[in-house]
DNA sequence: CTTAGGG
DNA sequence: CCCTAAG
């Protein structure tokens, strides 16, 4: 790819709008921003992405309606995440506006379209390339091709045209697809959904890499609990290898599962793991990749980051958030972002006392109680053009220092009493990783689940409801602490999911039943479980497989199709009958084994290395 | 603060 | 999930 291309291209871009001239080399990563008074970008407010949503769709439109909505631009970012910048130093011009350039598309919206174009387009040529080149390398071919698509007549192309496109192109590009292996059933790839997941397809032992899209779409369910529609093969390998690993320290391609657990990782078995995570080897790749690619250095920071609505950050600056870096000495190899968390709060008491969140839409006004952990940076007040102060933060967005708005996430007054789930917020909780010094690395997983309509509202890649986009904002607020502060009511509930009963289960059978702060400690960092949590779901899982394992075929539970609910595989019941067993027998002489780097866990179906 | 249990 | 008693 002509490396060097990006610069020029990105002038040319901003002069003719024509991006599709230059599609060979310029991937994108875009978001909808709004430009203040004063040059700023703020980050679009919902009700912004709601309007220009449907360019997400359709670049090919002409972008006049944009007018409607004054000062909303649309900029963009190269791979290399620099930003086309539009007069940042002259805060006072605006943006032409017929000079808008682009894309945003840090949504899942655009995600989603994203894959299903690389999908559809086919790109027979390039294709089978792909699937053997670095993983970033392959990102950046992905949005390549989706941007060639983007010239092609074809432009009206819809999701659901593709879609169909899918299923007859897919398998046949599928340069990957092998047979699979046995204890994968055929009731697996069903073309129809069931309503439950099929948790076969990870039971037996099986390398990702030779699963169809759709196998890959099944274990996703079964790995999350919820289905996807992406057909991205390599995020979907990587999302379920996140997921089975707890880990975004994922390698792209080679993950061989078995029993629901990442038990290889190709050519990668022999290194120490550290909770199934081939920490040097990823390095050395990450610095291999490196060297040869400037590009890839964001690979690892994984998709979900990239695509959770970040501005995504080339040059650390003072004000950048504390982002953990590992290996520090090599120059940020890998940042790992450290996740923004936000949480919507009522709209009432914001008011009262400050009004200087008013600017930024309702969704700014959303406020994460978790921030109090510790502010981004140094907040300071802008006056925009109508000389309203407001507060924003520096941030660099493409190596230009900004200024997005800084959202104060502390509670203000006194505890709400009455708290009213009132805005749909996806919590894209995404794999957010955090590597501690001591190696201990585990990521959360991104899965909730919807619960009541006034709860969280699931809106992912999959759902095409674009009615309910969250907007691009939404996904800033993708975070962990879901927990309203004092006060407010209850926690929300969000139901476990596969990979966290997992982790659980993992965590037990380490440390022993009744160590939840130390379960909590190390197999949920960041994690909005608290040891209760733990604990809850532990007495519940021994209920569960009490119940469950004991009647079998029997009376489905009432709640059996409650589909906030997902069920948990017997293999995985099984164990966790054989660890309460354990646990109660051991008494306090409970072993906890350390180490236990997959040896222990990788038991086969029933027995759990102890017995 | 962490656990254990009941609600 | 919440709440609380107990250590």
């Amino acid at each position: 790819m002509e490396v060097g291309g990006s610069q020029d291209d990105l002038e040319n871009k901003s002069d003719d709008n024509d991006f599709n001239k230059n599609r060979s080399s310029d991937p994108v990563v875009y978001q909808l921003v709004r430009v203040e008074g004063d040059g700023t970008l703020v980050p679009a407010t919902e009700d912004e992405f709601l309007q220009f949503e449907h360019f997400l769709h359709d670049e090919k439109v002409d972008l006049p309606s944009i007018d409607d909505v004054p000062h909303v631009e649309k900029y963009f970012t190269n791979d290399r995440f620099t930003l086309k910048k539009p007069n940042f130093e002259e805060g006072s011009s605006k943006l032409d506006t017929t000079d808008v350039q682009v894309h945003t598309l840090d949504a899942d919206l655009a995600e989603d379209r994203l894959h299903t174009l690389d999908d559809s387009i086919g790109l027979p040529s390039n294709r089978s390339a792909v699937h053997d080149q670095q993983p970033d390398k392959l990102n950046t071919e992905q949005v390549g091709n989706n941007i060639a698509q983007q010239d092609n007549a074809s432009t009206e192309t819809t999701k659901s045209t593709v879609l169909n496109d899918l299923s007859s192109e897919k398998e046949k590009a599928d340069a990957c697809s092998k047979p699979l292996n046995d204890a994968s059933t055929g009731t697996s790839v069903s073309g129809v959904t069931s309503s439950v997941p099929d948790f076969s397809i990870l039971r037996g032992e099986v390398c990702l890499d030779d699963l169809t899209i759709r196998e890959l779409q099944e274990a996703f369910r079964a790995t999350f609990g919820r289905q996807t529609t992406v057909k991205d093969k390599l995020w979907l390998k990587r999302r379920i290898a996140m997921g089975l690993t707890n880990s975004c320290d994922v390698p792209s391609s080679g993950c061989v599962v078995k029993d629901y657990k990442v038990i290889g990782m190709d050519a990668k078995q022999e290194i120490p793991t550290v909770g199934g995570i081939h920490k040097m080897e990823l390095e050395a790749t990450l610095v291999r990749n490196q060297i040869m690619n400037p590009r890839s250095s964001f690979f690892y920071q994984g998709e979900e980051q990239q695509r959770s609505s970040k501005w995504l950050k080339r040059v650390p600056t003072d004000n950048d958030e504390p982002q953990v870096a590992v290996f520090t000495g090599q120059g940020a190899i890998k940042r790992i972002r450290k996740p923004t968390k936000r949480y919507i709060e009522e709209l009432s008491d914001a008011e009262t006392h400050d009004s200087t969140r008013r600017l930024s839409s309702p969704v700014n006004r959303a406020v994460n109680d978790e921030v109090l952990l510790r502010p981004r940076a140094t907040p300071f007040h802008e006056v925009d053009s109508l000389n309203t102060t407001y507060t924003t933060r520096e941030d660099t967005l493409g190596g230009c220092s900004i200024h997005v708005p800084y959202v104060s996430r502390m509670r203000r007054g006194r505890p709400r009493s009455n708290f009213i789930p009132l805005l749909d917020l996806k919590p894209s909780v995404e794999c957010t990783e955090v590597h501690t010094a001591d190696g201990v690395n585990l990521g959360k997983d991104g899965e909730q689940r919807n619960h009541k309509n006034t709860e969280w509202k699931r809106e992912d890649t999959e759902t095409a409801s674009n009615k309910e986009v969250q907007g691009l904002l939404a996904k800033d607020f993708s975070d962990v602490n879901p927990k309203i502060k004092r006060g407010g009511k209850r926690k929300h509930h969000r139901a476990w999911t596969l990979s966290e009963v997992l982790k659980l289960v993992d965590g037990v059978d380490r440390y022993g039943a009744g160590k939840w702060s130390e379960i909590r400690r190390l197999s949920f960092p960041c994690s909005y479980r608290t040891s209760v949590d733990l604990k809850d779901k532990w007495r519940n899982l021994i209920r569960a497989s009490q119940s469950q394992l004991s009647t079998e075929n029997d009376v489905v539970c009432p709640r059996k199709n409650n589909p906030s609910t997902i069920p948990i595989p017997p293999s995985i019941l099984l164990r966790v009958k054989e660890l309460a067993a354990m646990q109660r027998h051991a008494g306090d002489s409970t072993v906890p084994i350390k180490f236990s780097g997959q040896s222990t866990r990788v038991v086969h179906g029933k027995v759990s290395g102890f017995l």
